[in-house]
DNA sequence: AAAGTACGGGG
DNA sequence: GTGTACGTACTTT
């Protein structure tokens, strides 16, 4: 039999791998495959010779095979004992016995998920297009991959979707009362009875039978409370084609990256069908479904596996493949400590991006360039990569400035290799976002080529961790030192020239010279990018752009707080309230409320004037709040817990209220996520000075002056350069009549403007 | 005043 | 089955 189709699903099973092919009638096809894994052994011969005779003696049938392999850091061939595993399903037995067990040998390749491992070894890859033929008993015979992951314009398959999600606001449905569920498919949206619930679910994965279920809180929440439900009336749901899945477990994992605690809830896969929660996705949040089968192919770890891992993990993958590839030795850890540093070089290497102060206030003008893909780019053009720096054989070579280390000039590094094919994916993917046929296929575009930017984000924070398989932190200080090297050539070229530098951060630069046309910044970018060996591109002019101070200390620039607006109308916000994600909606809405007047400004000056039009929001604001009449939902405070709820020492808002949840029943792990409505900020007790959104009844009612702190302080961020604090906003308020100071000019008795 | 806790950044 | 920075804002004690 003949099939082709896109390659839906992998795993394991006794013979070899279970292989889905979804073809393009929207036919689902499952076969299995011959497989027999591999993995390696390395050391002295003598021995290898001995693991061999000990490997004979084990009751599990494998092959073994004396051969040379080459070694990742020396790139030397070594001897090496291959071990092939007949029974896939032995495999993980197997070799975490075999890691338990040895101690002079180095065991390598051999803690790779066996799908990947599989993809590797075929040069399949999940939605691959493919070819198979079968014999009668469902067994592949021969295959052809029609398509290759380097590939920019290939083709979806038909997929069928079946979208569940809980009614009401989309908060953890766990934390609240139940509430309906609501089905989605077919371009129809029905609500699930809850007497007659299983049935129905059972009836529609019957008749319209959905390729992908995608659900919001399916993992933590939906399907394992349909699965309980299942098991309390005895029924099944029919969520796997054929025999049944397993779980993958009960808990969720809670995990500390890039400076903040994840909780990802524990996976629910199903077999022959899809499920893909997209709030436990960081990827499918990020970049929707098409970056998540970009990554899907680019990393060949499954579709329901690389929904719930992090970007860390595909770029982890992707080395791992080209290392494979070339006939390396996959280091099972890594082997090597830190090479040997004085305090002194320590402190010169040790630092991150360059930041500048920006000067503080309003600027018109002003012109943002930022280089692309700082830091990937410098990797790979410098040929950064763990085996590069201070290879053994190159003791002459070029040094990193600042750091002094080496950089190999033999042979090409592993990082280098995996970010050429991203970077270049990515920079086809920016231009078909730019120049795509219709709107449709441009936002595909962005979806894609934002999947591959966090793959280059990662990478790069990668190489500096000290247990990461492919990390070196040497290369990853050299990729700073260079990047502060270039920043810092770069703002020497542009004062040169006779631009003023305002700010200046990692890999971008705010400058200014008055009277200068964007086209001149384009062609200032160009010339930049062949003076500094990177792309450097224009991203902006500021018709006019506000630094903001520190609070702590008025006088004080911060690196990332600002607002403005650039020539074609679209402001960018960064640090103040409207962009935080636990603002209040009501403050974000306000104080977004005022950008869009400000927005309209095309100088300082026409900002100054709009100031009386923006007070009286905010009076109208405020006398919203004092009416009581602002919905609860407009004030929730969402936070990310960085602890258990019971280890919390100080009772900050975050403690008090999964405190209150868990005493209803309802345990939070470490990077869940908590609402909760300030009601008495002040309280002496704890608990009355905030309640969690899902415990709120009618006797509660929220702290107005508050909330109209945060309302006063957000308004500050936005006129603080016109001499407006939070002190003299609440004065002039209260005073109901605005009193300026001289210098702002005076507009005493002007009626205040109340939006309607 | 010190210490605890949380957020942003990347596009 | 990830990839534990770093500076600022704000709160609690």
């Amino acid at each position: 039999m003949q099939i082709s189709g896109w390659l839906f699903d992998a795993y394991p099973c006794a013979r070899g791998m279970v292989l889905w092919v979804l073809d393009e009638a929207g036919q689902m096809h499952s076969c299995t495959s011959a497989y027999h894994p591999v993995f390696y052994l390395t050391g002295p011969v003598q021995l290898l010779k001995q693991a061999r005779d000990w490997f004979a003696t084990t009751k599990i049938q494998l092959r073994t095979e004396l051969i040379e392999k080459r070694e990742f850091y020396s790139d030397d061939l070594v001897p090496a004992l291959e071990i092939q595993v007949e029974n896939p399903l032995h495999y993980i037995p197997l070799t975490q016995r075999v890691l338990r067990q040895v101690n002079e040998l180095e065991p390598a390749t051999c803690d790779i998920p066996l799908p990947q491992l599989f993809f590797i070894h075929t040069g399949m890859f999940p939605l691959c297009q493919l070819a198979v033929s079968l014999d009668g008993q469902g067994e592949l015979q021969e295959f052809q991959v029609l398509d290759s992951p380097e590939d920019v314009n290939y083709p979806y398959p038909p997929l069928r979707t079946l979208k569940l999600r809980v009614e009401g606001e989309n908060y953890n449905p766990g934390h609240s009362r139940n509430s309906s569920l609501i089905a989605e498919f077919d371009g129809r949206e029905i609500l699930l009875e809850e007497e007659s619930i299983l049935d129905e679910i059972n009836r529609l994965l019957r008749n319209y039978d959905p390729h992908l279920v995608l659900t919001q809180w399916g993992d933590s929440f939906l399907i394992p409370k349909l699965l309980q439900l299942a098991r309390q009336q005895q029924k099944r749901i029919a969520w796997d084609r054929g025999p049944q899945g397993m779980l993958k477990g009960l808990k969720g994992r809670s995990y500390f990256t890039y400076g903040k605690v994840v909780y990802v809830a524990p996976e629910i896969d199903f077999r022959g069908r899809w499920h893909i929660d997209q709030i436990n996705s960081f990827i499918v949040h990020e970049s929707g479904l098409e970056g998540l089968f970009e990554l899907a192919r680019l990393s060949k770890i499954p579709i329901q596996r690389i929904a719930r891992v992090s970007t860390g993990t595909c770029i982890s993958a992707m080395q791992l493949e080209v290392a494979i590839r070339e006939n390396y030795l996959v280091p099972y850890r890594k082997h090597q400590a830190e090479e040997f540093k004085t305090a002194e070089e320590l402190l010169i290497i040790d630092k991150g991006g360059l930041t500048y102060q920006p000067i503080l206030g309003l600027h018109e003008d002003v012109a943002e360039m930022d280089f692309a893909s700082m830091y990937p780019t410098i990797m790979t053009q410098f040929n950064l990569s763990p085996e590069t720096l201070n290879c053994l054989c190159c003791p002459d070579a070029a040094r990193v400035p600042e750091a002094e280390y080496r950089i190999c000039e033999k042979r090409i590094g592993l990082i280098p290799k995996t970010l050429k094919t991203i970077l270049f994916k990515r920079m086809q993917y920016k231009q078909q976002k730019k120049y795509g046929p219709d709107a449709v296929s441009r936002a595909v575009a962005d979806r894609k080529q934002s999947a591959l930017k966090w793959l280059l984000v990662t990478c790069f924070g990668y190489l500096g961790y000290k247990n990461a398989r492919f990390g070196k932190i040497e290369a990853h200080e050299s990729t700073t030192a260079i990047g502060r090297e270039i920043l810092l050539r770069a703002k020497e070229y542009v004062e040169a020239r006779g631009f003023q530098l305002i700010h200046a951060l990692t890999d971008s630069l705010w400058i200014q010279k008055p009277g200068t046309p964007a086209g001149d910044y384009e062609k200032l970018g160009e010339e930049l990018s062949v003076a500094m060996g990177i792309p450097i591109s224009f991203e902006g002019l500021f018709r006019w752009i506000n630094f903001v101070p520190s609070r702590q200390n008025p006088e004080k620039p911060v690196p990332n707080r600002y607002f403005g607006i650039y020539e074609n109308g679209e402001l960018k916000l960064r640090g103040i309230e409207a962009r935080r994600s636990d603002s209040p909606r009501y403050i974000q809405k306000v104080q977004k409320q005022m950008l869009e007047v400000l927005k309209e400004c095309r100088t300082v000056g026409d900002c100054r004037q709009r100031i009386p039009f923006l007070l009286g929001l905010l009076a109208a604001a405020l006398d919203q709040l004092k009416s009581g009449q602002v919905p609860f939902q407009e004030l929730v405070v969402n936070r990310r817990l960085s602890q258990d709820p019971l280890t919390y020492e100080k009772a900050n808002i975050s403690a008090i209220a999964s405190q209150q949840l868990l005493s209803q029943g309802i345990q939070l792990a470490p990077g869940e996520r908590v609402q909760l409505v300030y009601l008495n900020s002040q309280a002496r007790i704890p608990t009355e000075r905030v309640r969690a959104y899902s415990l709120l009844d009618g006797s509660c009612s929220y702290d107005v002056s508050k909330y109209s702190e945060l309302l006063l302080k957000a308004t500050e961020a936005l006129l603080f350069h016109f001499g407006w604090t939070v002190e003299k906003l609440a004065g002039t308020l209260k005073h109901g009549n605005p009193k300026t100071q001289s210098r702002e000019g005076s507009w005493g008795s002007l009626s205040w403007p109340r939006p309607s």
